[in-house]
DNA sequence: GTTGTCTTTTACATCGATGTAAAGACTGCG
DNA sequence: CGCAGTCTTTACATCGATGTAAAAGACAAC
């Protein structure tokens, strides 16, 4: 069965401008010299048979195929929209095209999608990592070059963050100074291998860190897990909190959709914000600027941050012998109405008054 | 130059399993019987050389390369996101990839997009609307298999809809039953040819016909036009409503990104909502539900829009001679706070009181 | 033991673009 | 006018997987 490929190739488009295939190759690639007027008649021809150029043969050939792949944990956080759209514009600007995947819909779906890389006719990877194993990186050699966005303690490949520890540890400061005491954290989805070297870990240690120097306890019921980094997953985290009634000025959530959806449950509780609970998110999404009341949180750029991750890419993409880059990114905390104190403090036991 | 792929191919594999090329293909796509043992000693040498089958020569061979392209307007809208999210799962469960492109950055990104699908690797495409002229519908022969979601005027494609014209009529109904008069629509970035057709022109020929069956005015001023369907862009497109003057006490915007970016400036000019002014949104994306004041919105399931376009791409895929089909999805309009009404009243010029 | 049928494996050509090397066209200079 | 030296163009092989057709092997029955 030969497939119904009737479009116009090389060979066509050399035919009708009565020159060799590979003059054609020659006027699309600019390798080689081709005087003006057979350049004009192959352009011309390629105009007329409205000629396109065949990717996978491209591919195959030149061993690249100008995809790479963009691994998110849930495309639907707010943070992962934001950061699709950057990687996508400095991957457009680049000549490249994205191919996204996602990673938290199942298990073991992140380690199959680095292991199988290959498959994917993708030049390259940038990969957010959740539960990212040592054993993935392994076979790193075998691998298309990866980059990683976000946190993750090892020194094996090109990766860009933002300091998650310092700005965690910052946003604690923040909410002591602003008159918390005590600060719930929110995020994690659940414990597992890999899981305390990534974002989710990182964000914790600067939370303890924060508490520890202003020496205040960290009580295990107010470190708190959600389901997913979604607004949904927030509600529902922070629903688990205060069902149990803790006692609470403050919540640090580990990302702004996250810390929405906390804000939407404490508010269902009656609580107000700022002035019972002072809240901070992190990634500066669009969304917390315009939320109801306005969320302080980790803000970075994320234009900036893609670029980064997409020159890491492309200059291992010519040159894999280089060795592993790291890129931090500035971060700055950006104070709005949620962190507004002092707070008066919240339960879900005892109603306010 | 070779390429430095020494990644191993299907030979290294029939080298070692003592078999011809021919042999293992055969084990990896099943077109042919194999011996039991000869299979088993296959998989092992594909398991110890770690091989994976090159899809650029795959795809070369077969015409197809297992991936398909998504291009929404705008990836940071949360509707894209969702629907983003939505696609790469329907995608995934069928066993394609997805690329994803952006159309609303430059103004001829749509068409170009179209007309050179083909240099993109892809095997077909779900394409959201802009302002696709009727010039690209042309050569639609010449183009991979195309699904259009989103309202489009015409018939020669696939495409999956919701009528989004009686939605926005049913949406004007309802905050007129909730007590409003004058609505202000907020929708739409630029006219041109072409954008009358998709969904921000069905959306407001509903407003209006929702309008005029109530026999009300349609007064320009309460037409407005945002500089793009984002948060930030809601907030801007009601803002200059705002510093008109324009009397008004609803506001049915055509996304639920504008919504919330109207929403945000409308509270701090002051105005209570719903108390003052009633809100309605499009799409029902997860932060609506969330919002400060939760919003009344357009709901539609997005899985199953994103499922019912890959069984149309799919579907295709297998046969091009298929007729054009167009699969209307339902909708339902749910009613949240910020439509609890009936509302005060508001304008830019004159404070609340 | 031979023939015939059925199954498994092989050799080869192909998908479309492009690098290599060699042939051909052209320039300028003696 | 001829020749070295450059610039263009050509023929051919190649990237890796797979369909086709034919060869090789397995097995049963006569």
């Amino acid at each position: 069965m030969t497939p119904p490929s009737s479009r116009p190739t090389m060979r066509d488009v050399a035919l009708r401008a009565g020159v060799s295939p590979k003059t054609v190759s020659n006027v699309l690639t600019g390798t080689a010299q081709v005087r003006e007027p057979t350049r004009l008649r192959v352009e011309q021809a390629m105009r007329e048979l409205d000629f396109v150029p065949n990717l996978s043969a491209r591919g195959l050939r030149n061993g690249r195929s100008g995809v790479i792949g963009l691994a998110l944990p849930d495309l639907r956080a707010a943070f992962s929209a934001s950061m699709t759209h950057a990687v996508v514009e400095a991957a457009h600007a680049r000549g490249l095209v994205v191919q996204v995947e996602e990673t938290a819909a199942e298990p073991g779906r992140e380690h199959d999608l680095v292991t199988r890389a290959r498959t994917h006719l993708i030049d390259g990877m940038i990969l957010n990592p959740v539960r990212l194993q040592d054993s993935v990186v392994e076979h790193l050699d075998h691998l298309p070059p990866i980059v990683l966005i976000g946190e993750v303690e090892q020194h094996r490949t090109d990766r860009v963050f933002i300091d998650s520890r310092a700005a965690a540890r910052d946003a604690v400061r923040h909410l002591l100074a602003r008159g918390a005491r005590r600060i719930v954290s929110l995020g994690g989805a659940e414990s597992g291998p890999g899981l305390d070297k990534a974002t989710q870990g990182q964000r914790l240690r600067g939370y303890l860190a924060g508490l520890a120097e202003a020496e205040l306890p960290a009580p295990a019921e107010l470190q708190t897990e959600v389901p997913e980094w979604t607004i949904a997953g927030g509600a529902e985290g922070m629903r688990q909190i205060l069902q149990q009634g803790a006692q609470f000025d403050a919540v640090l959530a580990f990302t702004d959709s996250i810390a929405l959806g906390a804000m939407h449950e404490l508010r269902s509780w009656g609580a107000r914000l700022p002035e019972d609970v002072l809240v901070c998110g992190f990634d500066d999404v669009e969304h917390a600027r315009f939320a109801g009341t306005p969320l302080t949180t980790i803000a970075f750029d994320h234009e900036d941050y893609a670029n980064a991750a997409l020159d890491l890419l492309t200059s291992r993409m010519r040159d894999r012998a280089l060795p592993p880059r790291a890129v931090e990114m500035p971060y700055e905390l950006l104070a709005r109405a949620s962190t507004t104190g002092p707070p008066a403090g919240f339960s879900g036991r005892i109603s306010e008054n």
